[in-house]
DNA sequence: AGCCAGGCTCTCG
DNA sequence: CGAGAGCATGGC
């Protein structure tokens, strides 16, 4: 037996669902994928697992998602309230675009790509711990391996929702990765090391030693990038894109980041090779939006929007 | 077939 | 201390 109920969601204005779900195509059907102008994951309510298919509703300037939740025992109120969160968060719809667009006016390669990917929100991690998994897994190797070892990941230790045999995985806990062992976590694709990063980290949180979701609430993003750096397998690039993917923070730079450098260089240098401080230079000019700037850069890119 | 890919730690000298 | 090796694996 399955249950289904409907929410509506409102989005900040300017959203556009299409530019922002682009980046979700082509992922594993049993995770998270989009298609047919319909994005679906599973997400955690009150400790339940419910799977949220999002549409677009409404319009770029009046935006709103209208979403199907489905699970596998009753959906409550409160349920319904925090899957609207979560739904939020995963697009950050509440998240103000203007400002950002104001800043990089006087920039002309960044106006004229925002005009063309104008309403793209980032999108976000349900939890912080996810996204540092991720970032820590894409270290050093191509995004293509990442995504695979990630997969792998989710399937093998992550929690199952099935709806009338349709089976569909979300993120393990923390909980969860440390209570494996480093051998079934290499087995993944992992090297060793990374292995020992992920179940350590997990065992920290395990033990009450660190509070991800804290960070949220500091007030300067340096000191989280500080505390997240104490931690072994974590440096500054793993720390930004935790912070970036996973709080919404969006003022990081990974200056340091390969593919950035890359998609920089593309819009700003004719794709020739740029060193970090040359990124910095020209990301001078996006202000406080110097992550969601980068993030625009690695869309376009992906879509390959010309200037 | 190699070689490299959105880093980090550990080990040497 | 600064430099350099080693790491796993899929894709080109």
């Amino acid at each position: 037996m399955s249950y289904t109920e409907k929410i509506t969601v409102d989005a900040l204005a300017p959203f556009s669902f299409d530019l922002s779900s682009e980046i979700f195509s082509n992922g594993d059907r049993q995770i998270r994928n989009y298609e047919n102008g319909r994005l679906w994951q599973v997400i955690r309510v009150n400790s339940k697992l419910v799977l949220a298919t999002v549409e677009a509703a409404g319009a770029v300037e009046k935006p709103k998602v209208s979403v199907e939740l489905k699970s596998d025992s009753a959906i409550t109120v409160e349920d319904k309230k925090q899957a609207e969160a979560a739904v939020n968060a995963l697009f950050s719809l509440d998240l103000d675009l203007n400002p950002f667009y104001e800043t990089v006016k006087a920039d002309k390669v960044m106006a004229a790509i925002t005009r063309k990917l104008w309403g793209l929100k980032s999108p976000s991690t349900p939890t912080v711990f996810e996204a540092l998994v991720d970032a820590i897994v894409e270290q050093q190797i191509s995004i293509k391996v990442a995504n695979t070892i990630e997969t792998r990941i989710t399937k093998k230790f992550g929690d199952v929702l099935d709806l009338e045999g349709d089976v569909y995985y979300v993120h393990p806990t923390p909980q969860r990765l440390a209570a494996v062992s480093t051998e079934e976590l290499r087995q993944c694709g992992l090297s060793f090391r990374k292995a020992e990063y992920i179940k350590g980290a997990a065992t920290l949180i395990a033990e009450g030693k660190l509070d991800l979701e804290n960070f949220r609430k500091y007030e300067r993003s340096e000191q989280i990038i500080k505390e997240l750096d104490e931690i072994r397998g974590i440096g500054v690039w793993t720390a930004e894109f935790t912070m970036l993917r996973g709080m919404q923070r969006l003022e990081a730079l990974p200056a340091d980041d390969l593919g950035l450098r890359r998609d920089i260089s593309r819009y700003y240098r004719d794709g020739k090779v740029i060193q970090s401080a040359e990124a910095r230079r020209i990301a001078e000019g996006w202000g406080r939006w110097k992550g969601l700037a980068a993030y625009y850069l690695v869309v376009a890119s992906m879509l390959d929007v010309d200037v």
